[in-house]
DNA sequence: AATTAAATTTAGACAAAACTAAAAATTTGT
DNA sequence: ACAAATTTTTAGTTTTGTCTAAATTTAATT
């Protein structure tokens, strides 16, 4: 595997073609920034060696062997972005970019003997869950921060928007996986939330909470 | 910088390019395992970047700057290898594979916090030096344990040879870095050597001492 | 159902990095 | 010093992954 078949199977995963869903080329082509035709050379080469159902104008989705090639990368990204947090004190917001070129590093052990070190973590820094070895993992029952009704109470386990801009205003006000959320109030206006953080109260808009989950306690 | 490229600068300057003895076309390709003339084609675009001197005919030899990037390549590769001995439990034979890949890696962030993960080590874990962050390194006087007279005693180092092949057969023999050595006896008609090894006393053919370096006591 | 709009594919081209075969320069041997 | 041998370069191709522009298929709209 080449490592742009690599991120081509990757991208194809994240959009959704893993339940033979067909994927379209055009929204493959912008999610990687680069054009359809582009994505359609790659759709009959990724068929050819069996990771990708492709008829023309159809789409692409994941075969079986894909699926299990795509989890495969993602263990990888998310075990190295782990790793980068907890051994090497990068911030949740430097990690994306150097995990997606070590993710590309061929070998089993490694990767073996990295995911023992951090001793078989089960979600990434941003709370997204890391494939064991078999390609199995855990799917927690989680809900956007702006689903959730007012006076319930819960952990952020997770974000949705992953980019550095939004991980950095969290941390920035403080806002950190694990914390307890408790909602106060909803505006109904615009939507905004008021809520208690760990103790404290603060306000956020639609959009934040609209990329935070939650896990509800019981 | 492409991987290519940066493949090129390394073997340069292990062929000794660095002190502007300009390396033959031929040398380069042998030892890529390449062909003369990708060779030539590679040199003109290293010339170009600044990276070698290169006039046709002439062979190349790199630059201050080809120097400092050929150190810095170097410097990444040794310090991944530590990491998989001290953090991953590699063995040093397998080490080198895994870090041709690794040394390629982008993130001056991401090596220095490695270095600083091990602890500065000044060695790899077949004896060579780590070039600094600002490409100083150590040189060790060492020598050849082929080339050490008889009764003198040392401490092992380094190899030459760092193939899998040898250091398996130094592991399966229990010589290991920082065992104590003297010379014995050595044989006129093989110049095979009689020695003491932590104690122990063993037979090494001189194949084997002339790829071992070793440090004599004061 | 026909036409327009949108998405997708084809055809042809390009850059990077390699190769082969042939030409040119350098080195060697006498 | 000059022919022979060797080394190096050039010229032209290949493969991978991309692109643009044109053609084609599918979807949407009247």
């Amino acid at each position: 595997m080449t490592r742009s078949e690599e991120n081509y199977i990757k991208t194809i995963f994240h959009l959704g073609g893993s339940d033979s869903v067909p994927i379209a080329t055009n929204a493959i082509a912008e999610q990687m920034e680069t054009k359809p035709s582009s994505v359609t050379d790659m759709a009959k080469k990724l068929a050819e060696k069996g990771l990708v159902h492709y008829k023309k104008y159809q789409g692409v989705s994941l075969t079986e062997f894909g699926i299990k090639t795509a989890l495969s990368i993602i263990r990888k990204h998310r075990l190295w972005e782990v790793f980068l947090v907890k051994k090497l004190d990068f911030t949740w917001d430097e990690v994306h970019e150097v995990a997606e070129q070590l993710e590309h590093i061929k070998s089993e052990k490694l990767i073996d003997k990295i995911d023992e070190l951090l001793d078989f973590p089960k979600f990434d820094p941003h709370g997204d869950p890391i494939p064991s070895k078999d390609g199995k993992f855990m799917i927690r029952d989680k809900q956007l921060l702006s689903d959730v009704p007012v006076d319930t109470e819960g952990v952020c386990v997770g974000v949705k928007d992953t980019s550095p801009t939004f991980l950095k205003f969290l941390d920035k006000n403080n806002i950190a996986l694990g914390n307890t959320i408790r909602i106060l109030e909803k505006e109904e206006f615009d939507q905004s939330l008021h809520i208690q953080m760990d103790g404290k109260e603060l306000h956020i808009s639609h959009q934040i909470a609209s990329n935070l989950y939650v896990k509800l306690n019981d």
